[in-house]
DNA sequence: CGCCTGTTTGAGAAGACTCAAAACGGGTGG
DNA sequence: CCACCCGTTTTGAGTCTTCTCAAACAGGCG
């Protein structure tokens, strides 16, 4: 179950540096830098640990391909899933400050990931002061994201809960993905969607249901097609935050 | 209720450089550039709000005495707490890559804090990597809090939830105050604990009644006292990750 | 074809919520 | 110094949502 495996080399383009470059346009060093960060790639199968809370860990991951989920387990033996990491995503980011990983990193799909040391990463802090600052602003933005969640599962019902889980992956998805899809793969269990959204799975089982049945949504298989979006935003006051990251904050490098 | 007041200049010891020099030793550059950076504070009476979500703000927040929270409003018209702020904590970062504040952020007691723009705190990651390293590993560590959070409130019952805020709090508390407390004065409505442990205010009364009668806490008015802390510690499963923050990654300056 | 995992459905129980009223307590003004 | 007032806390009764336990069902893979 743990550990992922061949080490290989590159060639497509950084999935770290597509997804800054939205935000920022990047110098050559910069993305140079990075390029060389993300020089390692392994591969992962779904279900495959990444990173076991309580370990010990020294690594970081970019993904470059597929998801992965961060969770933490409860000395009850339940789990709650704090985040799902895409594409262009550094995952790891939580254990940064303990040489203890705090959460369990597991592979959803498929993954490739590339991995980055905490000292690499601290080089990348000194060298290039511009990417320290968005990758600040982007820690920042996925501590906004784990608010909505916290704020879903704190005040909110189990339709509103996993209708606001859809709207927020399939915006993420249209991030990478590129034009305007309404419908998507969901590599999840109903249990792990439980452990994401702080439900019971034969409670989302029946939810789910009932949205269908309402005409929100559509299944087959794993496949999810959200038929009311606009009625699901309305519904749950659903923001996306992905389309902007703002840096402009960290200065620009002189040449 | 909005607006803070009083610019005035600091001559007690920055907060933030305190709780920094707990993780590693600060140069003395790094130190004056903080100084300078918190030079101006501002006050704000409990109640009064620092930040409001959904509007304008470029500022950033160093808490130097007192508490603040911050907090999601919904469309229903509920809210959800989402992290508390003490002395030498950096508050606003959630809002710094959006040009719209995500949250609002209100003092729960009175407060000192000293006021950062966003471009000062561009400036800082330039000049001090190390700093910028520190901050975003405090950055992380604020996002394994909040995960804890959602941990407690996705997969546990009402007595844990309440527990784990209690205990979280206390051992906040006493990464500034030094010397092992077991009680302090909570500032907070029954209201506000629910909002930030996603309970009603009524099911707060009923549930920190049980564990009063249960000889868990004790309550004085806004003081409460933790009583078995050994034994809410193991209720809950709660760690205490204050202690700690790792920075190492961090390259050191050269002299 | 059968197995295993995941999903659906049912019935009853538990936890948390709503609404409502009473009790408390700190602060203000007479 | 007392009486009053407002916001907060407590308590009660009844309801609703979600959970638990259990069994049947579906679908993909060897």
């Amino acid at each position: 179950m743990r550990g992922g495996s061949e080490v290989m080399t590159r060639m497509r383009q950084s999935a770290l540096v597509s997804r800054l470059e939205q935000y920022l346009p990047l110098t050559t060093d910069e993305r140079d830098a990075l390029d060389w960060a993300e020089r390692r790639e392994l591969r992962f199968s779904a279900g495959q640990l990444l990173m076991e809370q309580d370990r010990p860990n020294e690594m970081l991951y970019i993904v470059q391909q597929g998801w992965t989920h961060s969770a933490r387990r409860l000395v009850t033996g339940s789990r709650q899933i704090l985040s799902f990491h895409y594409a262009g995503d550094l995952v790891g980011t939580s254990s940064i400050a303990w040489s203890l990983a705090t959460n369990t990193v597991t592979a959803v799909s498929d993954v490739i990931v590339s991995e980055l040391s905490k000292p690499q990463l601290g080089r990348i802090f000194k060298a290039q002061p511009r990417l320290a600052g968005a990758l600040y602003a982007i820690a920042a933005a996925e501590y906004v994201a784990i608010g909505d969640r916290l704020t879903s599962i704190g005040r909110m019902g189990a339709e509103e809960r996993l209708a606001l889980l859809l709207l927020d992956i399939i915006a993420r998805l249209r991030v990478t993905a590129g034009g305007v899809v309404d419908s998507f793969d969901l590599p999840l269990t109903q249990q792990d969607i439980g452990d994401a959204v702080g439900l019971t799975k034969v409670h989302v089982s029946r939810t789910l249901g009932d949205m269908e049945r309402r005409g929100l949504i559509e299944r087959n298989g794993r496949r999810i097609r959200l038929k009311a979006e606009r009625e699901m935003i309305a519904l749950t006051g659903f923001i996306d935050r992905y389309g902007v990251i703002e840096t402009n904050w960290v200065p620009a490098p002189e040449f």
